[in-house]
DNA sequence: AATGAATGAGTATTCATTCAT
DNA sequence: AATGAATGAATACTCATTCAT
């Protein structure tokens, strides 16, 4: 049944609708505006139809490439999560020079490629949604902070095994290099964008610098005279 | 109109609503079942009816006691954040001991008080709905950010000023506590919830030691080995 | 979120829309409006608020009395059709007279009990809509068509045992029956709808009366002179 | 323009539609692929594209032939229906042999032609969704069934005017012949399609046989014992 | 005060129809 | 002529909010 409109050529503008035909890239401008909208607004609060407008196209669209909202979530997080570790943990493994160094080189790698990137509202994401989708919350362990904590593992025992670490329990020495990233992107997509007049706002490079050296002091094998009597 | 004490009685203790009726105990009620679910959920995907199911009364009564879902959100976080830090402040100002021991007795005592408690889920609530609720966002940080960082800097400052802590950049120092008990929070509260089976659980308790003492070991006044080159 | 034009206390007619509370009655209603419209336009051709405003509510109403379109479908269906052959059993099992006399007044019957009212559109329905739902149009053959077989068969039969009707091939000729009967309430619910002008009308009554005298002769135990070589 | 013959087709047997690529055949094609899903479906549940995609052509192709999903539907519906009456007038008005026998080889002959054919969905068709297509409906009846009724009409008649009938009322004793064959149909298309397991299923032929059966013996001349009170 | 039936704006999703290729 | 990507009006359904009881 066509629209009653277009059976009465009611036409509200004179610039016709741009009918550009881009199959290929459709899907990837679509998760990036979902990305976008999923991170700022949450999943329920996204309507798909404002999706479908920042990726510049028609809600329609939007449903002929994902099946449904839900769909499009899914693979808004499969699609940042695919395949990063692998290029991650061969790096790391040719590092050579001081554990500290490639700590630090590794936090701020992380920072350019993913932190500052897109890539990280996907954390914000799960960290926000991880209720409401159970399925995908143990999928992000799996595919993602799993691979996280192995390679974190394996540069703080490297640290350890060459003397250049002092003796730690890794399992929870892991989340002091965890946690500080994942505050940062939790911060950058929350408050850090409602600072509020008067406080000084922070800057991520020099957060994560002053991160590492806190970290590097901290897990230095030299003593320290804090808590003696402990 | 109910004492303040039930008002702010969600921040006490995480017991189940109790189904009696006490009339005076609505409003309290409403906002524990509301911060459940909202922490849960989020904003968007926690329906009115849902809240007032879990405090035990009608969908019309939710509706008598706040006007709107938004003034229910805003009365939740409002209310989960009204003045805690003037007698932690008091509290802190008479600490006597080693300012090390300071900061481990405040951070544990905050799990205690705030994180192993129901209004923990303030903090996941602001950092996921930040930008849905931007005046809520910035009277956090007034209410809630900015007084927690002058605490701690107070804290890190005796430390210094006494010479048990390093020199340090203050500013940044500060996250070094605020990241590693925001992110317990934020994980409690998401991912955490999601264990896949075969890692082994955090213990926050176990956390927390862990987080002090790569934060004192951080902070020791003793030089490092650590990139003696630099 | 309150719908804006609410906000802004738009109305749009001084009559404020009636809110009668009628929860008893609800049901019906619906299912009143909904198999009119299911009858008269088909299933996928009915809207949903069609049918909520014939039945003088709103769309929410029908979702809170029927889960989906096709359950309210479905319920359509089974009240039309619940417990209305027991009473026929008995009342048919007791009749006194000829088989011919309780074979007309049994398709009398019929029709004033079902075939004028609007429990005749069900059949209607379940001819028009059967291979869109399956399950329902099966569970019309076990609860509809099955004992109606039986008990035209066992009117058949009481005629033949007694001498009254002729040998007959009993599955078959029981169509001889449910076939006119089945005729009139389609063409009442469709073509008879749309008789085209100059034509005389068909009249339910004499068409029954006229059908009836037929099958009568038809099964009269009298050899005809029809194709005597036969 | 593709001929006649190959519009017609779909009237002809009930082949499933060839896929290989014969340009001048399509609307032919997609007529009959619409036909079937009309008829299993109803209008306004087929899918214009399903329609396609069983004439093995695309969606846009459909739309190159018929400009909209109801003029498609007419289009399948005025096909169907052209002139089969003269044919069939000119057949019958040259039979010779007893009326009776002429009844039954117009009967069967129908079977044959159209009851057995995909043309037979035409009559689900118009008895499904003559309310949403009026003048279809209308036109069905002037084409259709006008015909069928003096066809029909003039065979009874033959047979009173022989002295081979019994008199009747002609307008009513046309339903005689026309409700069981359009029950057939009807059935066939729909609860016929759901045979409950258990019972035994309705032959057309046998079904056939019986019709005529009792009809012949409905219109036989000799007198009946049924009802000799009235 | 409390209830829960009723409302209707809002949203996800479908699908007839268009049109660039 | 044919395709199928793109469109957007239409519709089922949800849920915050209202209000008669």
């Amino acid at each position: 049944m066509p629209p009653l409109s277009r059976l009465l050529s009611i036409n509200k503008s004179d610039e016709p609708p741009r009918r550009e035909r881009r199959k290929e890239a459709r899907p990837g401008e679509l998760l990036g505006a979902a990305l976008d909208l999923f991170v700022e607004k949450g999943f329920a609060a996204t309507r798909a139809e404002e999706v479908a407008a920042r990726a510049g196209v028609s809600k329609g669209t939007l449903f002929l490439y994902f099946p449904s909202k839900e769909e499009l979530f899914k693979a808004v997080v499969r699609e940042s999560i695919t395949g990063r570790f692998n290029e991650w943990n061969a790096e790391f493994e040719s590092f050579e020079g001081s554990t500290g160094d490639m700590l630090r080189y590794c936090m701020n790698t992380w920072w350019e490629r993913i932190g500052a990137t897109k890539a990280s509202g996907i954390t914000k994401l799960m960290m926000s949604e991880a209720s409401n989708f159970p399925e995908l919350a143990i999928f992000y362990q799996q595919e993602v902070m799993t691979p996280a904590h192995q390679l974190i593992g394996r540069v703080l025992q490297r640290g350890i095994d060459r003397g250049e670490f002092r003796q730690i329990d890794m399992a929870y020495a892991i989340f002091s290099v965890i946690a500080p990233l994942t505050f940062l992107v939790m911060w950058k997509h929350s408050l850090g964008a409602c600072q509020p007049i008067g406080l000084p706002a922070l800057v991520p490079e020099q957060y994560i610098a002053s991160q590492v050296d806190m970290l590097l002091h901290g897990l230095s094998v030299r003593p320290t005279n804090e808590n003696p009597k402990k």
